[in-house]
This record gives structure tokens, sequence and C-alpha cells, in this order.
DNA sequence: GCAAGGTC
């Protein structure tokens, strides 16, 4: 009997159905002489330090460097602590005993790093001896499990790739604990001060912008405006320049030629310039986007956000949510017109679906090289019935932006006329001219609203107009924005895009911090842990995570760069460099964190007063 | 009491 592992039941099922078994048993399917099983992402994680005797909280056994690491099966809280998960213990019960009568396993867990490390623990730990090949395929249709089947690699292939997936466990780990035990303990805080890779760095971004808008000086500034009649039809033009004093300004102010001063057509139209613009469709939704998404939208968390799609995706009405491709393989994007088709019926969005269908899709989002574990998320053609209404708005935005996605380009008009009225001046206005992808929401940007004209009168070059009004602006400077969660979750994405170290800069290039899987549950954490605040729609670090974002932030553990090290070194590791070394690096690092923070968590403070805390 | 990673 030959007996496949997926990492999870939906990858399973699938898997089955195309081999024509259908036979539901407790925690597995059989049929045509397989078995197909299943994990739940990790079932098994390194073990917690009092397993390897550090008992106890204590600087005496800092830094904590077990000699060889051990597994455990995933904990759950209950009233009596933290105990392993019942339906995790489960599983494995079931996994063990069909590994036990296999002759062969077939290792479907998702392909890259992590899937890897979910299937090797089980194996490990199952002391398992079977022999295993392993099935690589980045997208689960019929006939890409088809292909992947006759294309089995041997398990072996892959040992470089657990190799780096341990290390990277084991790194996080050895840094994450023992930081989080030093600050915690030589800080005298009565809870936890936690420190780790990704979530150090996070929460140094948001203390870092915190500062910078709370000390930032706002420069004012002085612009001057007219306001040119076109047959009754007015519109906005601004000065060229921006004036540092009220004095420049009032020069330029005053040499309008408005009808108010004497001058029944002082303003010369002296340049006019329209150009088409294309804005092509956006792509389709990974999981950040969308989280960006509703929280603009709907002011859903990051977290409100994944548990609502994941929900929708266990009801079976969109694909797999935890992706980072914004991409679809060719083989998906033959069953999109068969999904726009289904989104006839949807109330908001039918007419565009309407149009859509027969039409030539957009192939922007069509990309098999981009598609990685996992495409990006789609509807399933499944009819959504009775939605809760956050539930049908993140539906929605799924099946909203599938339309937009394999839409038209909107084009645009971009207009722009220099007026010229004793000094030179500006006007600018955008006229959509076919919608295209724009008609799915039917929403203008509301980016740089601000001075631009909705519509431009047309005028001819070298036309004389009366300007009915002027006025001196005054304005200031702005201060970066404070994060919020759509705009923390970007620069999550994207951070190291701006580390200076270009190899560092190339390795995290597609990863960035943390991962689609994990990032609501790292604001989380720094929620939990009383380091930031949501104010309004805003994440605002407290006392607590200013007084650790100053003992930190010099570290290495508070640099995106330290990611980015570390994957770079992973990739080599990966493609056969030594483990050993890395391992040793790392020890050699978490030695000199521990110590550095028994010495400056000292500076850490409680308020004697106070429920805060501060550096002393 | 602690990391980051995955998922029901």
């Amino acid at each position: 009997m030959k007996v496949i592992i997926a990492e999870k039941p939906s990858v399973a099922r699938e898997i089955a159905k195309v081999f024509g078994a259908t036979t539901k048993k407790d925690g597995y399917m059989e049929g045509k002489g397989y078995t197909f099983t299943w994990a739940f992402g990790h079932l098994l994680q390194l073990a917690a330090p009092q397993e390897y005797g550090y008992y106890g909280w204590s600087v005496q056994n800092l830094p904590m460097l077990p000699p060889k690491f051990k597994l455990s099966i995933r904990k759950v809280k209950s009233k009596d602590g933290m105990i392993d998960d019942p339906s995790v213990k489960k599983q494995l019960d079931i996994i063990k005993s069909l590994f036990d009568e296999a002759t062969e396993i077939i290792v479907a867990t998702d392909a890259g790093r992590e899937g890897e490390l979910i299937f090797r623990y089980i194996y490990y730990y199952l002391k398992c001896k079977k022999p295993f090949k392993r099935l690589w395929i980045s997208s689960q249709t019929d006939e890409a499990i088809k292909e992947g089947f006759r294309n089995l690699k041997p398990g072996s292939d892959y040992d470089t790739l657990f190799n780096s997936a341990h290390c990277r466990s084991q790194s996080d780990w050895l840094v994450g604990m023992n930081a989080t035990q030093a600050l915690s303990l030589s800080s005298g805080n009565r809870g936890v001060l936690s420190l780790g890779r990704v979530q150090t760095p996070t929460l140094a971004m948001i203390c870092s912008r915190y500062l910078d808008n709370k000390n930032f000086v706002p420069q004012l500034y002085y612009q001057v405006s007219i306001q040119p009649d076109k047959d009754g039809q007015v519109f906005k033009a601004i000065s060229v320049n921006n004036f540092k004093t009220k004095e420049e300004a009032q020069v330029i102010f005053d040499k309008v030629e408005d009808v108010a001063s004497g001058f029944p057509q002082g303003a010369h139209i002296i340049n006019l310039e329209a150009k088409p613009r294309k804005e092509p469709p956006p792509l389709l939704h990974d999981l950040s986007s969308l989280q960006q998404e509703a929280n603009k939208r709907k002011g859903f968390t990051a977290d409100q956000t994944l548990n609502i799609l994941q929900n929708l995706y266990e009801g079976k009405l969109v694909t797999y949510p935890r992706t980072g491709s914004r991409y679809i393989g060719d083989d998906v994007f033959a069953g999109v017109p068969d999904l726009i088709e289904k989104l006839k019926e949807h109330p908001d969005f039918g007419k565009q679906a309407t149009l859509l269908s027969g039409a030539k899709l957009s192939k922007r989002s069509v990309n098999a090289k981009k598609v990685t574990d996992h495409h990006a998320i789609l509807t399933t053609g499944e009819p959504p019935y009775q939605l809760t209404p956050d539930k049908q708005a993140v539906y929605d935005m799924v099946a909203g932006r599938m339309l937009e996605s394999f839409h038209q380009d909107c084009i645009k008009e971009i207009t722009k006329i220099t007026v010229e009225s004793g000094s030179l001046f500006m006007a600018s206005g955008t006229v959509i001219q076919t919608p295209g992808w724009r008609a799915v929401f039917n929403e203008t940007d509301d980016e740089k609203k601000d001075e631009e004209n909705p519509t431009l009168p047309k005028v001819q070059q070298g036309e004389k107009l009366p300007i009915t009004d002027k006025a001196l602006l005054e304005k200031q400077t702005k201060p970066k924005p404070l994060y919020n969660e759509a705009s923390l979750l970007k620069a999550l994405e994207t951070a190291g895009k701006e580390i200076d170290d270009e190899e560092l800069r190339y390795a995290m290039k597609d990863s960035g911090l943390g991962t689609p899987a994990t990032r609501a549950s790292i604001i989380e954490t720094l929620l939990k842990r009383n380091y930031i605040l949501r104010e309004k729609k805003n994440l605002v670090p407290t006392p607590t995570g200013l007084a650790v974002y100053q003992v930190v932030k010099n570290q290495q553990i508070a640099q995106a760069e330290l990611t980015g090290n570390w994957e770079k070194r992973l990739e080599e590791i990966r493609t056969g460099a030594s483990v050993a070394d890395f391992q040793e690096e790392i020890k050699t690092y978490t030695r000199a964190i521990t110590q550095e923070l028994l010495r400056e968590g000292k500076a850490l403070k409680i308020e004697p007063a106070g429920a805060g805390v501060a550096v002393s």
C-alpha cells in the first residue's frame, strides 16, 4: 500500500479525487490501492526549554543551547495550561498506523521549505524508516497532479531543503527564546518582554515611524491659486513654484491679472498637453493585498480578514487563502471563463461579469513562473448562500478583484494646462475615457485628488480667459503617516527593499519579513505583549513598546537585515553548503545577544507610580 | 510565561 500525505485535508482530497479514490475514513481516504492522509500544517514543533531541563526562567540557564533539539506535539491552551492538542495527537496516531502499513510514502506537502519540514518532523518523530518519494507541484489542478505523479522525485533530493528548514526553525528558537528570557529577566518586568527575528523588527518599524511622526516639525509654505473662467466653467490652476515666505508668494499674488484688478482677460493659455494613459488592471489578490484592501475598505484587521477567508475556504467558496502569489498558471486560467460565467448571478458584479464573459481576457495575472506554493486567491464557482455581511464583503473583494484582473485596461486622458498671468500656473485634470476594469467597483482613486480638477473645460492654446478669483494659500509639509494595518502589512512585505547590502536585499526579495500565513499573528503578538495599541485605525507603540525599542533598536535582532542574512545562508544550505557552520554562527550570536540583553535590559525599569515602563 | 512557522 502506498500512502500519500498532504499538508492539509483540502490537498489530500484533491489528489484522491484525481485517483478516483472516494472512500472516506477517519483522518484519511482510500481507494485504488492508495491511502491519502494529511497533516494540519505543523503538527510538531521544537520542544519548549523545560523539555531539555531548563526549568523556570533563570539567568543561570542562559543562554539555553540544547545539544540536540527535540520535537513535541503542537500545544493548545486548556484550563490546565498548555496541553498536547488532542486533534493533532489523534491525526498523528492515524498517520503512524498508515505509515506502519505502508510499502512506500509519497510526500505531497506544499512545495516549499516549510512543507518539507512539516513532513520530515512527522517522519522523524514517528521514527519511520519507510522509503519516501516527493510530489512537487505548484497548482492542484487535475493535470498538474497527474503530471506531478509521473514525475515523482527521490525523497533524498530534498534533504538539503529539509536542512535549511530545520536550521531556520532552530535559529528562531535559539535567538527568540534566549533573547526573550534575557530581556524579561534583566528588566525585572513582571510580564513577558518577547523578542524575535520577525516581531522585533516589526516593533522597531512601528516605533521608529511613531517617533518620526511625533517629532516632525511641519514647514510652512505658500502657493497662489487662480480661477480662470471658460464660458462659465471655472477651473483651478496653482502657481508652478512653492514659496517659503508669505512675502514671496504675495509678490506673485499681486501680479495676477484678475478681473478685480482691472484685467478682463488676464489668463493666457500658453500650453496645453493632453495625453491618453493606459492603466492596466490590478493583479489578483494574494493574502496580504486582500488584508490591506479589507483594512482600507471595511476596517478589518489582518487577523479578522484571515479568519473570514479561512471560513470561506472551508465552505469551499474561495481557493487557498494563505498564498503569497498574485498570479495563476495557464491551467488555472483555463477555468477562469467558467468562474466568470458563475458570477453573472452576482447582485453587484453581474453586469460586469456578463460583459466580460466571451470577451478577450487580460492575462496580466497569468504567469506560471510567479506561482509559488499556491496561486492567487480566486472564487471556486460554488454559489455563496446567505453569507454574513462580513463574509459577503470579503467574498465580494475576491470576486470583484477577479473581474478587475481579467478586464480591459482603463483609458484615461491626463490634461495639463499652463496658464500665464504675471507668472506661471498649472492646472491638471484626469478624465476616464474608457473605464475598463474600473467599471467593476466604479470608484475613483482617493489619492492625490486634492489639487486635481475633476474635468477641465476644452481650451485652446493662445486663448485668453478672465480670472474670476485668486487666493494665497498657506500650506504645511506633512510627516509620513503612522502605520495602520494596511500600510504595515505592505511594509512587512517590502521590508528588505531598502537594505543597502545587495546580497541581503536579493536574499529577501521574495520573502520580506514573516510570511503571508504569519503576518496577522505577528501583529496580534505585539498587541498581546502590550507593545502596541490600536488607536482608531493606527498602530502606535505603548510606553512598554517604546522602552523595549530603546534597548534593542541598534541590535541586529531589531533589523530586517537579520532575516536577509539568514535567508542568504539558508539558500546556500539548500544548495549544499555546510549546516554546521551556520549553526555555529547562530550559537555565537545567541551568546552575544543574550549577554548584551542581560546587561542592557537593566536600563529598562518599571515606573514605580504608573502602569507603564520607561528607560531610566 | 518565551520564537516563527503552518493550519483546523
